[in-house]
DNA sequence: GATGAATGAGAGTTCATTCAT
DNA sequence: CATGAATGAACTCTCATTCAT
């Protein structure tokens, strides 16, 4: 009931599906600003039919980050279920960055998506939930020893929101530009004698948006 | 003298200044697409006068990219000269964020001013001599043994440009994200056992847009 | 076929229509370059729809001429083969002011319009068709003795292209100002001792838009 | 007095010369609404000296009108008096085209200038010596034979004012293009059996601007 | 007096959203 | 229900005119 009001004639529902999956694509090629009449093209729809499902784009960003939040908590759930060591399970989920990478990016770029998702209930759950799994993680790490003590899961999060941000200017598949600074930043979260850093811990709690 | 023509009057070089002054803070909060109203009003002049002086938003930003290009420069020459160590001087440069800041987002965060700054020769060369500054600590710190070997000028900047994009989410200054999120980087920069990274060290060269 | 990819809805063509028809209007009253707001009010829809149809000025320019063009060619035709005589046929020709005054004065009047038009093949093969009815008349004349020897179609046609301008100053229908001036002008193409033109006969070719 | 209210310094005179003959080019060049900055600039002046000697654009337009009238009366008046008869006279007055045509075009082409012109004594005087010299070039001429009867100075003045505007379309200089009109012109003018007009013959009083 | 900088109103154009078909 | 047409507000940029230097 809080998530589908009533079930949607099968072709509606394909409808939907098409709109939500162009805006995806979309979002993340040509940003949250793109015309809206770009993204019913892709999805092979007129606008109206759009606007019927979404009843403006806020909607729509919501509805791609809910589904990219969803695919990222279940990876992370499975990671920590199925790899052997917390610190596998965070390799694991690093790198599987494309759903991760939407929804940060939708999360975080927008001034305006920002404002959107703050005042949803249904992707908080999803962002809690996630930061649960990744406290977990965090903290198993911690006591298998593979991840230094002084930092929380809101340490995490952040250093990755900050990584897995539309990767910028480099394009060259062979530079693994990318994968370099992801195996850089884990590093730094290694446990191991380093730097003593500033303040506390960081949590899940103290990133909730406010 | 390459970039003047003539010497402005007085009044209206004072207005140049808090132009560009007015643009950078207002990029910076709402990004390269503020209405120019926005900046002009920010700037304390009419429309007219921002568009005499800079015929498209594209000369803005670039006049806003180079100033700040050049403020980190000069910053990056200062901290190379003046730290004991080279890691000091890197320590020192990024925690000099403001100024690197504006430019690595106007830089990097919206396709349209990349494609401003990437034909702009005068902010190539404030790129390049950058990059070499860089290099120089780079090199400087794995001779002192503070620098792990395996990367390069290149991964440091990638790096950077990650962490220095528009601070996401929280400000609450008392948890020092932001610093914590440097220091975490930094550490995982630091020569010590470490996970072996993936391709070869990423040099200036590598990361020149192209 | 060649021109509209698909029928538009009724109430698209009909507005569409009414907004050629309007641009014709006001061009004809205010020159080329009114406010297209103002051609949107005349037409009796907003300036949105105004550009749907039409992505710019030269749009819409264009497509008012290929239906003035359009009509004077059905005129022209129209008037060869229904009048007794060659010399009737420009007579009529003339007359038939309205439709022709519009094309003429867009293709004339404005440098934009001149620009817009030289490279639009359809209206180039209104014109060429145009030209060609045209030649056949005053051959016709010259054959049967009305129109004097020593002239080509070119030489009425940029004639008349001066005439059909917008009417200046004076608007007292009772002075027959306009009628006047075209009976002075074909009294001038009149075969009849008269004065001996310099250059020769200009022809249809000679007057093609480079 | 009617004309200069002071004498002006020789050098505020020698720019006043310099901006209306720049005008009256730049006028002809690229039509009534070029930017004002345009003229100042053809004209070797800053925009500021432009509007100390001229308050808005009608002022301009209104001087560069006045003094093409004036050269346009002075031709008529010599023609009269030194041509031996009054068609020689008509004839040396048509072809005497680039002052004629610039008032010309000044007086009819724009909306605006039309206004400015209406309203303005000076010119109105220069239009009404005008059409009194044509006055006595056309009954002379009907005087002498050459000029068909049925015809009044008003007639005349209706035809040149169409053939003077800006020539169209073609440039190119062999065809005589022009010259070929013009003569057209004179040939209906002309003092033979000829077809009827409409009407009454058009006085100078007829076509005064109301 | 001359200059050119500043202002602000207005034109062209785009696009989110509504609504007739 | 789907479609794509219509609307109008918002934004960029230009230029006539005023005013400080």
């Amino acid at each position: 009931m809080t998530v589908s009001e009533t079930r949607l004639r099968a072709d509606a529902q394909r409808n939907r599906d098409q709109i939500v999956a162009a805006a995806r694509e979309v979002f993340a090629a040509l940003g949250p600003d793109v015309p809206m009449e770009e993204i019913a093209r892709a999805a092979g729809v007129g606008v109206g039919t759009l606007y019927r499902r979404f009843p403006d784009r806020e909607a729509l960003i919501l509805a791609v980050a809910r589904e990219s939040f969803a695919q990222v908590l279940a990876a992370a759930r499975a990671a920590l279920a199925e790899e052997p060591t917390a610190w596998d399970a965070l390799l694991r989920l690093v790198g599987r960055t494309h759903p991760l990478q939407a929804s940060v990016q939708l999360a975080l770029v927008s001034e305006r998506a920002r404002e959107a998702l703050k005042d949803d209930p249904e992707t908080g759950q999803f962002r809690d939930a996630l930061l649960v799994e990744l406290d977990r993680i965090v903290r198993a790490g911690q006591d298998e020893g593979t991840v230094r003590g002084d930092i929380g899961s809101g340490d995490v999060a952040l250093l990755f929101s900050l990584v897995l941000r539309q990767p910028p200017v480099l394009h060259d598949p062979a530079l693994y530009a990318f994968e370099r600074a992801t195996a850089l930043m884990l590093d730094g979260l290694r446990a191991r004698p380093a730097t003593p850093l500033p303040g506390r811990p960081i949590t899940g709690e103290d990133i909730r948006i406010r």
